[in-house]
DNA sequence: AGATATTTTTAGGCAAGGCTAAAAAAATAA
DNA sequence: TTATTTTTTTAGCCTTGCCTAAAAATATCT
């Protein structure tokens, strides 16, 4: 299994959570960056291996093959991105891009040796769940903070966005994993929330509001 | 900078340290594991990047910013050998693959927080030294137990072979860095050496002693 | 020194993984 | 339903890093 072929299984299957049906070439390529008809050739190459499904025209599917070779990379990038904000002090917006090398490194020995060290993490610095050597992911319970009507207090349990601009952005409305957050009001005109943060309000746009997840009490 | 070149630069560091001339194109071939012609175009390749001094037929040899890269290369491969027997509790011999990968990971920011939780190590857990982030590389003091005469007592810090078979055999005869060996007898015949460690004889042949770097007291 | 052996380089080729441009299929609009 | 647009695939090319076989340079031996 070659790095690139391993990141076009964890793109297949991150988009796969969406767009139920079979993935697409040209979204593929967005998120590779990179132009559809590379993509039509390496998703000819996983289906020869059986690690996806491919109809021609039809879009791409991961077989449980597949599937589980993307879970266990998925798995290796959430748990180092615990051990580099638990163990290292990285802060959240500062773990993507060196998970994104650290994924690959191929010793399941080495990854169950850190879990334990991290204590068996089930979620990773931005809320996402963290697949088991098994597989299993568990699916956690939330919702936008947008979909929330005003009045209601709730949990921050994770974000959509994890880009730095944005977590850094949370960062200095003091806005973090498990903070509770009571949205005071909602504007109509703009969907912007007037939101009460450790006693202090803060207003936030609709396009924010989108990006953060949520549990209701 | 890619992953094959890294490679080679690590290798003609490490070549360099016996041969002190340019090395040869074969032996950088053997470590590897490719073949000659290889070499010889990756070098070149390395010479118009200004990493390598070559001249055709002369062998090559390391230019400052070459041997800047090979050390930090080197520091990463050991620093992680750290992280790995001290803290995920993996044996001496088990770690020399995954460090391999490991020593990949383009993050300055990763390997500085690393060195300072592992508490500034200088040595790895065969007894090298580790270069500091400004690539300053301690020389320790060391010689092969074979050297040893008869009735000296000395300690052990390090080891020339670091594969498995070896660093297995060494904890089957419960000898590690730090243990004291006093070198009883010497065999003319075959160089064979009997040594006290812990209150008890062992034997070991030349070629054992030939591995075993240790310091005199 | 001259002949032979060894080492190193060159030449040409191959697979992986990308690209552009053109063709084909599917989706959309009239 | 037919025409047009969009999406996807194919065809052919490029670079990287490797290979083998042949040529060139160096080293060794007598």
């Amino acid at each position: 299994m070659t790095y690139s072929e391993e990141n076009y299984l964890k793109v297949i299957y991150h988009l796969s959570l969406n767009h139920s049906k079979g993935v697409n070439t040209n979204s593929i390529a967005n998120v590779m960056e990179s132009k559809p008809s590379s993509v039509t050739d390496m998703v000819q190459k996983l289906a020869e291996k059986e690690l996806v499904i491919y109809k021609k025209y039809q879009g791409v599917s991961l077989t449980e093959k597949g599937k589980f070779t993307a879970l266990m990379i998925v798995r290796k990038h959430r748990m180092w991105e615990v051990f580099l904000v638990e163990t290292l002090d990285f802060s959240w917006d500062e773990v993507h891009d060196v998970a994104e090398q650290l994924e690959h490194i191929k010793s399941e020995k080495l990854i169950n040796k850190l879990e334990e060290f991290l204590g068996f993490p089930t979620e990773d610095p931005h809320g996402d769940p963290i697949p088991d050597r098994n597989g299993k992911i568990a699916k956690i319970d939330k919702k936008l903070l947008s979909e929330i009507n005003a009045g209601k207090k709730v949990i921050c349990v994770g974000v959509k966005d994890s880009s730095p601009p944005f977590l850094q952005y949370l960062d200095k409305q003091q806005i973090a994993l498990g903070s509770t957050i009571e949205v005071v009001s909602k504007e109509d005109f703009d969907l912007s929330l007037t939101l009460r943060v450790d006693d202090k309000d803060v207003t936030v746009s609709n396009k924010i509001a989108s990006n953060l997840f949520v549990k209701t009490l």
